[in-house]
Parts: C-alpha cells; structure tokens; sequence
DNA sequence: TTTAATTTTTAGGTTTGTCTAAAAAAATTA
DNA sequence: TAATTTTTTTAGACAAACCTAAAAATTAAA
C-alpha cells in the first residue's frame, strides 16, 4: 500500500469528522473552513483522491469516503489519540495542550511503532478528551454519549432518552407520533436553512422536526444506516 | 524562529555528519550521495541554505555549517537519538529496527515534546548505537577512549560501544554475527592489500570484516592478549 | 419564475524540491 | 602544460499543493 501524504491523510481525516458530526456529504466549502484553504484548492484536491479511489466525488454535490478512504482516515484518527493519550498519561501534558502535537505525531509512519505504543499505554479505550480510541482493527466503540437530536448526522439511527423541554403541548406533539422514552428514531434529512430535520419513527412515520424541537430532543447515538 | 522543512533540516544533518566524520569542507557530490539525489538539485538547496544563514558555501569549493546551522542540526540529532532510545527502551524495538522511525520523528516541532521526553528517559547521555545524546543546549559530551575498530591492533580483546553508520543492513549484518553493543571480540589479523580484518566473536565465530564496515564500529581497548 | 446571491469549478500562476541535459570549472594525467 | 576526466553549476521542466480571479452551476429570494 502506497503511503499518502500528509496532506493528503489531513483531508480524508476532515472529512471523515464532517461527515460523521456534520453533513453525510461533505461540501467544498466546509473542507476548505475546515483546512483553512480555499475552496479552489479543495476541488484540485478532491478529484486527485477520487481519482486515487479514496473519497466519492460529485461535481457541485461534495464527497464522502470510500472504505479504503474511511479506514485509511480512522487509522489516522487512532494515531492522533493514542498519541494525545501518551502525551497527557507518560508526559505530563495537559490535555489542551497534545492536539498541535499529536497533529504532527498522527502522520509517522510505521505499524509497529503504533502498536507497540498502543501496548505500552495498555490499550486505552478513550483518549484525555474523552474520545474513542480506534482499535486496530478500525472498530470504534462509541461511548454512550447523550446528544440533542438536532447535533446529529442524517442517517442515523437513535433512541430518544430525555427530553429537555417541560412544554405538554410539545410532550403531547412528540406522543402523537410515537416519538417517547427508549423509542428508536433514524434521521433522514437535515435542512440547513432553518435547521430543521426530517425523521422517521419507529412505527415509520415521517416526521419534520423544527430547530426549537430537534433542540430539547436527547438522543444516544445507535448506529449509522 | 521560523521552523525549517524536513526537507531542509535533513539537508543540515547530513552536512553536519560529514563535515565531522569526514570532510571539512562537505562536497556537493557527497551530499548528492547521503541524500539520494542529484549535485544539481543539491546546488540549489546549498544556495537558498546559503542565502538564509544555515551555511557558508562557495561555488565549486563546498559548504559548511554556520553557528546558527549547526545548532539547528544538533538540535535535529538530539531528537533523533532521544526517539531512538524511546523506542528501544520504552516500546522494546531492536536497536537495528529503529532507525527508519527516529528518521521521521526527529522532525516533529515542539521544544517541549522533547525536553518532557528526555526527562521521561531519565536524560540518557548515549542512544542505543552508542552515540552521544546532545543536551538541550547543544553540548555533546564525546566518549574518551573509544577507536574505529579498523585502528586496533591484531591480538587485542575490546568491546563494541557503538556502530557509527545507519545502514540497516549492516546492522543486520553483525547482529547475525553476534556482535552487538557490550559484546566482546579479538582481532586477529589485518590484511593490508585491502585493510580488511579478520575478527573473533564472543561466540567464538571467526568473521571476516571489510575496510568499511570495520571503520563504523567503534570500540573500547580491553586488553592484549 | 426570474433575478440575485452563494457555492463551486476552471484557468492560469506561484513556490518547493526535484529532475535531465548541457555548459563551465576544477582536478588529474600524460 | 595541454588534454582529458571529473565535479559542479546553470538552464529549463515537472509534480504537489497552494493561490487569485473569473466563469459556471446551484440555491435562495423577490
């Protein structure tokens, strides 16, 4: 396997972050925020790694990552932390400051070094900031995290666990459409104009939640469809 | 200070190797040689290194470092033989597998990454070769009494300190042989037509050594025999 | 639905670090 | 010392990764 370049290994991690926090399909000019670059610079970019076979690529309708491209991205991911994680538990950093040093540290190359590393810090789960740690194998354990309903990706499936707001009216709303405690619901779609998003409940029926709502709705992340 | 490129800090190491284990002025063919390129693509990097105040270089009579170049290159070789014994103290790698690693982890950016590393090593003044570890201002203690093996006269018993070059295949070489750091030999006889030697192993292995190989391992006299 | 605004792409440049081929200088040899 | 060989430099190109400015496509608004 051809080893990328670092630029090329910092892109499919943006994207990688972008579409599993923000959009299922990354726009060129969230990448470039996200690189402090241009957006012309992303569009070079993004044909020579679709080219490469690393992300899917649509002219005007942004990318995502292949499989070679997302396991490529996790294996940077679980470089960046266990790094971070040697940084805060062997040397004493603070951990606001391991991320300009794990930057860098995330882009050596070598196998045995990330593993023996990985040994050496017994194999820790979560890194200092509480995220998870990629195995070797790329599996990531999510951590049982609570989110609101509205911080999550279209295309995932979650289960309603609190909801924030004591309006009845909004309670009675949410019952009417089967959308109660430890109920399953999958997020179709996310509008950016007015952030509103549209779902589906467990008994199947659609549902288009405003801003204000998808707001007070908590949620633990299940699964990505 | 503005950081350097990896490109540019490499080109600053290897004239600091040469110009103090070799030459005194650092050729452009034998840098074009240590680093794998061209003396024309060589001659470049000499100007614009030149033209930044790394070193002094005159047309078609070489370069050396100046002050200010080769404490950047000190600074350089302190990271890579800290990295080196990190990797062979900390996450047991072989002395001989290490090298490759510590190539690209010499080149990470952060004073305090590798004085929190040196201190985490508990300040090692010699790295798993033997060789000395620079201080964090740059004072490099050089060992007393220690030879090219090639400089020891027949029937003397001594011990292997150091292998000065970082050939992986020489080191595979005489890790197969059974002389690795703190291991005994004999020499037996020189043979001057080729300056070749012929040596006993701790083992008792009789091996016969070229001028070059003999000329990087570096040893401590024990005793006539 | 037509216009206006925004996003994205294309076209053409720049810099870094490399290369090959040819020219120039230095060193060696006869 | 003149001729030859070796070393080094110059000149011109190329790929990666970026940029600005202008064009094209898409989205939003009137």
């Amino acid at each position: 396997m051809k080893t990328l370049s670092q630029t090329e290994e910092n892109y499919l991690k943006e994207i990688f972050h972008l579409s599993t926090a923000v959009e299922d399909r990354v726009s060129t000019n969230s990448l470039a925020a996200r690189l402090n670059s241009k957006a012309s610079s992303i569009t070079d970019m993004l044909q020579k790694l679709a080219d490469k076979g690393f992300v899917e690529y649509v002219k005007y309708k942004g990318c995502f990552l292949t499989e070679l491209g997302e396991s490529i991205a996790i294996q940077i991911i679980r470089k960046h932390r266990l790094w971070e994680t040697f940084l805060v538990n062997k040397l004493n950093f603070g951990w606001e400051e391991v991320h300009a040093v794990a930057e860098q540290l995330e882009h050596i190359d070598s196998l045995k070094l990330i593993d023996s590393l990985d040994h050496f810090l017994n194999y820790p789960k979560f890194d200092p900031h509480g995220d998870p740690i990629p195995d070797k194998n790329g599996n990531i354990v999510y951590r049982e995290s609570i989110l609101q309903l509205i911080e999550v990706a279209p295309n995932s499936l979650v289960e309603v666990v609190a909801v924030s707001e004591d309006s009845l009216a909004l309670l009675k709303f949410l019952e009417q459409h089967g959308l109660r405690l430890e109920s399953e619901l999958e997020i179709l779609e996310k509008y950016p104009f007015d952030e509103s998003m549209r779902i589906r409940s467990a008994k199947g029926e659609e549902i288009n939640l405003s801003k204000k709502v998808a707001e007070n709705i908590r949620v633990k992340f299940l699964a990505k469809i």
